[in-house]
DNA sequence: TTTATTAAATGTCATATTTACATTTATTAA
DNA sequence: TTAATAAATGTAAATATGACATTTAATAAA
């Protein structure tokens, strides 16, 4: 016996929700679709997987090729498999939710891709069911940043307490006491003080700090708590 | 143009992780495979997602064939893609994870499967990687009752405080004072009293409760605390 | 040199939550 | 009536949280 009898073979792919912050907005990347249907409309970045292929791998695959970036924070989602989803062929689609500095991101390369960043609230329809997909991410994050230290994979290496902030208060729609909000996340031991300020946005300038690798993960999965109220925001 | 050129097409099958609380241990509703390869080895219960039927579909299917039970708790938990986890042929897994009331469940039918329960400690080892799927599953239920009145599942409709305790007290692996967990349960607003006792255990008699299910509705999204410190058990 | 401006950094107090720990209560059987 | 058993409940100290205002460092203007 060499293969399963009476059963139906179908494409499966995945597809990207990437996630940037440029200092301001939180922001998704998007493509537009190169083939037929729905041809020059935006659609999230994906590919089918490969013979080979593990759905990691091909989901690696498809970041690095539209990012240029290797080794960034990348998360299976959840699966989607309604028939009619794909209205070619059925296909079902393994979703992945990455997170990434925005300033490492390799242009040159979105040129073939015809990619562009959006701003989370502005951000275009989408074809098939990759606007649900992208709303089910974007609940993900606003829940597992609650809880565990996934933001900082939007940042670069040196950030200020005052970005992180501003990077927590744009994903949760809402402002924080920046007293509070320092001493929280200084209480977790996950910030090194750096000996250098960063002017841009003030005379007295704000210190830079970066993680403690060792600490970060060693600790990920801990349950912290890095919001306040989070029942009353979902 | 319909079909997608020069792609591969797999089977895509969903297997489930099913749990059970006999009021002492927790366990695992398992089956003996009826096919080759591993015909006769332990396996999870699943099957191929057919023509018309989404995923959701495909694991309620399953799950009623094996159990008879309709409406309980069903999750989705993560996709295993790896080129070579079934030796026939290249599968995707879509695995979903399952909360029930043992009681309830439908022992006539499970002769079809051969099916039977496990404690979760002495469970034999599974094909393929039914394994890792479990131990993921088990991760992920203890993450999410740490969080989520998710437990309330796996009881019958009336149970007594004493009881919920010892459920946590198997999932966690560990003893909570009795004072602490059930100020925290009650402050927690789910619970109604009833006017009727379990006399099992003890000659006093525990207040049986059940759970007032608009309020478990509403909230249920909301993150509690149910163990005091989460951290140090993983 | 002094002063004004700006955002960063920090402190305090009242309240809520958590944890550790012991006694009383209801029921049944001896 | 008493002994036995598990259920139910209380309290006090420590810790965490949330609301709130002042001081500080650096630069630019006077």
């Amino acid at each position: 016996m060499n293969r399963y009898s009476n059963q139906v073979r179908m494409l499966v792919a995945v597809d990207c929700i990437i996630f940037g912050f440029d200092g301001t907005e939180l922001k998704i990347l998007l493509v537009k679709r190169s083939l037929e249907p729905e041809k020059g409309n935006w659609s999230l970045m994906g590919g089918f997987v490969q013979k080979d292929e593990s759905l990691n791998e091909a989901a690696n695959r498809v970041l690095l090729q539209l990012t240029g970036l290797d080794k960034v924070y990348l998360e299976q989602l959840h699966s989607f498999g309604e028939p009619v989803r794909d209205p070619i062929e059925r296909t079902i689609s393994v979703t992945y939710f990455s997170l990434l500095d925005l300033t490492k991101y390799k242009q040159q390369l979105s040129t073939d891709f015809k990619a562009e960043w959006f701003p989370l609230r502005k951000m275009p329809s989408l074809i098939f069911d990759h606007g649900e997909m992208v709303k089910m991410a974007r609940a993900k994050l606003r829940y597992k940043a609650s809880l565990h230290p996934i933001l900082f994979e939007l940042l670069s290496e040196k950030f200020t307490i005052p970005q992180l902030q501003s990077l927590f208060e744009e994903v949760y729609e809402t402002l924080f006491d920046k007293r509070n909000f320092s001493r929280k996340i200084l209480s977790t031991g996950l910030l090194l003080k750096l000996n250098e300020k960063d002017k841009g946005s003030s005379k007295k300038g704000a210190y830079y700090f970066k993680l403690d690798k060792k600490h970060y993960k060693a600790n990920f999965h801990n349950i912290l708590r890095f919001i306040p109220n989070p029942n009353e925001l979902l």
